[in-house]
RNA sequence: GGGAGCGUAGCUCAGCCGGUAGAGCAUCGGCCUUUUAAGCCGCGGGUCGAGGGUUCGAUUCCCUCCGCUCCCA
């Protein structure tokens, strides 16, 4: 190569190529199989007693360097942790040292000598010898930190979601989101378990969609050449099991809808659902709330959150508020009495935008959105909804034929869950549906079609059924702290440059 | 959908009430065998998001577009 100094992107890049060929012209592979590693970095800083002039290998990412003529210093950086290597001219040869001058930030690199404290008193290991592992040829952000203070941190998050690798790469804080996300399912799960639900698997790709309010995705089968939706749920599924036979059942699945992205909505997100034979949604609350509070002491040990400058506590008991008592409160109306002119009259009144010819499911909504759910702060059970808002939620115990029984479970104004007795009587279903298909045909998007297999299912016979549904994805933004979804996402939806 | 803001070197950012740009880190060359935001000396590195307009002249002013962020519906 020549000896013009590489600055533009272009010979940042040409040098880590031609310290490539520097390092096959020396003799050694670039591209190595394996490397036999002794400990993992965490597991020689922990064991540092023991290890002390014990000969180690460590292998990982080189994350810095630091150059001092005939030693040099670097950090390389593996899963758990990093370890401070320490190289002498005089102990690696000629070779060895050739090698170390062929090495660039963001390399994978393996050393082998004594583990060793520093006259500064960092554990390190001495090298007797070091191989490169993977050469890097892109140049990575260069983040420095100093007592925990970080400097020129990779922080731009469009770059950030774009490059997760490079995120995860050099922002640590970063894996463990993600790691606390894998612990917070498998917590789900192991709660899930033990309690004698059966995990299952629905169909992502439906010839019909249902089970939630949301305009879904549409794809074709090219086999049997027909059209077919991503699921906007798996409740129909699920129930389905239910009829069946499955007494409990749960899938934690990747929905898609297609609509709206913002902090707490990204169009494919993990929602788990799980049905719960002979139980109804005041079970499904005790169980929502124990699942929770265990989940949240599992993965992070507390159950106080930040959320959107507020704080939420997990611990106590979660209030119970049917709807209209809260409409009362928060908005100072009598949401079940008011006819529909007098609730577009109010919420006019009260600027609030509607839909064209809103039909009173979404005048409804309206005012939860814009009055109660808001005021939800510490966590609650927003219950006992009117019937034009739930098709598959089961009537009313109390008789109130307005009223269905179910529940969305709010934490600092954001919906974490969602949850009915099931509906099973199939001809109330089959109602319900078809008002759904005319709102469809009315012009409302997020209308359910009707499934006639579903409803034939339900002739079948389902006992009577809890279910629930609760986002993974902004549980996960609660335990780890993030305040977007894209934070918890690793590779969330963005629009290709 | 509406409003505000942002986009300048590989990364983090200055700057420009109009005269084609700077710093730190990284890189490259030199010195340095216990450094750690290592240090010291030196050289470079940019179609200032894209396109158009105004102007003698635009990274700067105006318009459109693209991408992102935050707030609102």
């Amino acid at each position: 190569m020549s000896e013009q100094p590489a600055q533009s992107l272009a010979d940042l890049l040409r040098a880590r190529r031609a310290k490539l060929d520097r390092l096959r012209a020396l003799g050694t592979d670039p591209f190595p199989l394996r490397f036999d590693r002794t400990h993992a970095a965490a597991a020689l800083l922990a064991g540092f007693a023991g290890l002390e002039g014990q000969p180690v290998a460590a292998a990982g990412r080189i994350v810095s360097y630091r150059d001092m003529g005939k030693a040099a210093f670097f950090h390389l950086q593996d899963e758990g942790a990093r370890i401070q290597a320490y190289v002498r001219k005089e102990e690696v040869g000629e070779t060895g040292w050739a090698v170390l001058q062929a090495l660039d930030l963001g390399d994978f690199a393996g050393v082998k000598g004594k583990l060793m404290k520093t006259r500064t008193g960092e554990i390190s290991v001495q090298a007797s010898s070091l191989e490169i592992l993977s050469k890097s040829l892109r140049p990575l952000p260069v983040v420095k930190e100093k007592d925990g203070q970080v400097f020129d941190a990779f922080a731009d998050k469009e770059l950030r979601y774009r490059k997760r690798y490079l995120d995860l790469a050099v922002n640590p804080q970063v894996r463990e989101v993600f790691r606390k996300r894998a612990a917070m399912i498998t917590a789900v799960r192991g709660f899930l378990d033990a309690r004698g639900f059966l995990e299952v698997e629905t169909p992502a790709l439906q010839t019909l969609y249902g089970g939630a309010a949301a305009r879904p995705f549409k794809t074709h089968l090219n086999a049997l050449d027909m059209p077919l939706f991503l699921r906007i749920a798996d409740e129909l599924y699920l129930k389905r099991l239910i009829v069946g036979g499955f007494e409990r059942v749960y899938e934690i699945a990747k929905n898609f809808r297609n609509e709206g992205m913002d902090a707490t909505h990204n169009p494919e997100f993990t929602a788990l659902e799980f049905y719960w034979a002979y139980a109804d949604y005041r079970d499904a609350m005790d169980l929502v709330e124990a699942l929770l509070r265990g989940t949240a002491l599992k993965v992070s040990g507390t159950t106080k959150f930040p959320w959107k400058g507020q704080s939420v506590d997990l611990a106590q008991p979660f209030a119970r508020l049917p709807m209209a008592e809260l409409a009362r409160t928060h908005a100072g109306i009598d949401l079940l009495g008011m006819k529909d002119a007098e609730l577009v009259a109010f919420l006019q009144s009260k600027k609030v935008s509607l839909p064209p010819k809103a039909h009173r499911g979404q005048l409804m909504d309206a005012v939860c959105r814009e009055f109660i759910e808001p005021n939800l702060i510490q966590p609650t059970f927003l219950i006992d909804y009117p019937v034009e808002l739930s098709p598959l939620a089961k009537r009313h115990r109390g008789g109130d034929p307005r009223l269905v029984e179910r529940f969305e479970l709010f934490l600092g104004g954001t919906e974490f869950a969602n949850a009915f007795s099931e509906l099973n009587d199939p001809d109330d279903q089959r109602v319900r549906l078809q008002a759904q298909s005319s709102q469809k045909a009315g012009g409302d998007e997020e209308a359910m079609p009707l499934d006639e297999d579903f409803l034939e299912a339900l002739e079948t016979g389902m006992p009577p059924t809890a279910g629930v549904g609760i986002g993974m994805d902004r549980l996960a933004m609660l335990l780890t702290g993030q305040p977007s979804i894209r934070d918890v996402i690793l590779f969330p939806t963005m629009r290709p440059l």
